[in-house]
DNA sequence: TAGATTGTTAATCGATTAACAATC
DNA sequence: TAGATTGTTAATCGATTAACAATC
C-alpha cells in the first residue's frame, strides 16, 4: 500500500482522531465483522457519521457508495498511517510513582509502543527492574537514545525540574515528548510536546459541571 | 466576590485553558510579583497575550490599559471561577498498576483536590492502605459515595468493564468522570467524561513528526 | 500630557455538519 | 433498476488573532 504524500497537511483534528478510528476498527476485525457504515462507526466512536467520512477521505476514497467500508482495508490503512506495524520505541525519564507505573504497565495493550529505557537520578531505584527494563542514572540516558536511536520520550519528571530534563532529551535527538508536568516548556517548533495533567482535566470538568448541577461542591473547613 | 452569572457562556476553549492561567498566576504570586501585563503572561503560558486578554474578558474587566493585571486580584477571580476555595472530592475506581500510582501521588500539588475512597474488585487489594486510603471492594462504592455526597470520579479499570463500572458511578451519583481506557462509553449528555490515554498521544505525536522527520522508526523484524 | 496596555472589533482561520449529487 | 451510502459541497459554527480606539 502506498500512502498518500498528503497526509500531512491534513487537519490536526483529524489527526487526533486517528487512533480512535483505529482501535475501533481493529474491534470491528477482532469480531469478524467484514464492512461497516460510518453510521455504524458513529455510533461505537460517538463522532458524526459526515466527520468520519470527511476525516476518511483525506486519506483517498476508502468506501463505496451505497456499501460503507471494508474493515480488513480501511484497519490496514489506518495501521500504515498510525505506523502501527513499525514499533515505536520510547524511553521514560522519570521513575517515580506515576513513572513506575506507566513502565509496569509498558503499553501491554500496544503492541507496536515498547519502552526500552528507563532514568531517574535517585540512586536508591537504580538497577531496580521493572517489566525487564532496569532503572539507570539519568547520565546514561543521552547515550542510549542516541545508540537506540529513539526518537520519543515520556518525562514523569517532578515540574521544577522537566524543563531541563526536556532540554537533555532533545539535545539527545527526542523530537515527540509526553509530559506529565503542567508547566509549560519552552521548545522549539520541531519538537511534538503534549502535556497530560490529571488535575487541569478535574478542575476544568467541575467548572463545566457547575453550568449543569451548582454547587456540587463541599466547603472547606 | 460576586461571580458573573454569564460564565458558563464561556467558550470551551477558555474553559479549558482556565487552570494555566491560574497556575501561572499562583507562580507570580509566590514570587511577589504585583502586576502583570498579557504579554507576559503569554511568555509564561505559551498562549498568544490577544487570546488571554479575549479569555480574561468573559470575567469582567479584570485589568486596567495602560497598567496590565493586579496578580492577587486575578489570581482570586480564578481561584473563585475553578473553585480551588473548595475541595473536590474524588473517589478511585481500579487499584492496579496506574490507579495506585495515582492514590500515592493524591494530587499532593493540589490541595483542593483530594481522593476520599477506592475501590476495585480484587479481594487481594482490599483493605490495603495508600496515602491513607484503604482499598475497598466495589460492593462498597455506591453507598459511600451517597453518603460522602462525591461528584467526581477516575476511572481507571480494564477497557472490558469500563462501561459498566461507569454505569455504576453515574447511579450512584457521579457526574464528572476521568477515565483512563480509550473505549469510548456511553453516557447522559450532563455527565462529564475525559478520556486520558497515553497510547493516542504517541501515535499522533509520532504520526506528526513524520511530516517533520520521515522514518523515525525502526522497522519491526 | 505622553506612553502603554487594555478590552473589543472585525477579519481570518479551521473544524463541523447538513444536504445531496455521484456512484455502487 | 431501486435502494443505499459514499465523497464532497456549501453553509455554519467556534476559535484565533491583528489592529486599534478607549482608557489609565
Amino acid at each position: 500500500m502506498e500512502l498518500n504524500p498528503k497526509i500531512h497537511q491534513i487537519p490536526n483534528a483529524t489527526a487526533h482522531r486517528l487512533p480512535i478510528y483505529y482501535r475501533s476498527l481493529k474491534k470491528l476485525n477482532e469480531a469478524g465483522v467484514e464492512r461497516v457504515k460510518s453510521k455504524e462507526l458513529s455510533k461505537m466512536t460517538q463522532i458524526p457519521s459526515a466527520t468520519i467520512r470527511r476525516d476518511f477521505s483525506h486519506f483517498g476514497e476508502l468506501g463505496r457508495s451505497g456499501y460503507g467500508y471494508e474493515v480488513v482495508y480501511v484497519t490496514e490503512v489506518f495501521r500504515e498511517l498510525l505506523n502501527v506495524n513499525n514499533i515505536i520505541n520510547v524511553v521514560l525519564v522519570g521513575a517515580g510513582n506515576l513513572g513506575q507505573a506507566i513502565l509496569r504497565n509498558n503499553f501491554k495493550k500496544e503492541r507496536n509502543i515498547i519502552i526500552k529505557g528507563a532514568f531517574d537520578n535517585d540512586s536508591s531505584q537504580f538497577g531496580k527492574e521493572i517489566s525487564g527494563i532496569q532503572i539507570l542514572p539519568m547520565e546514561q540516558m543521552k547515550d542510549f537514545i542516541i545508540s537506540e536511536q529513539i526518537c520519543t520520550a515520556i518525562c514523569a519528571v517532578p515540574s521544577e525540574v522537566s524543563q531541563e530534563v526536556v532540554e537533555q532529551l532533545i539535545d539527545a535527538g527526542i523530537t515527540s515528548i509526553l509530559n506529565f508536568a503542567p508547566g509549560r516548556i519552552k521548545v522549539p517548533v520541531n519538537i511534538q510536546m503534549k502535556y497530560i495533567d490529571f488535575s487541569s482535566e478535574i478542575f476544568t470538568m467541575v467548572y463545566q459541571n457547575e453550568a449543569l448541577y451548582p454547587a456540587n461542591l463541599v466547603e472547606e473547613d
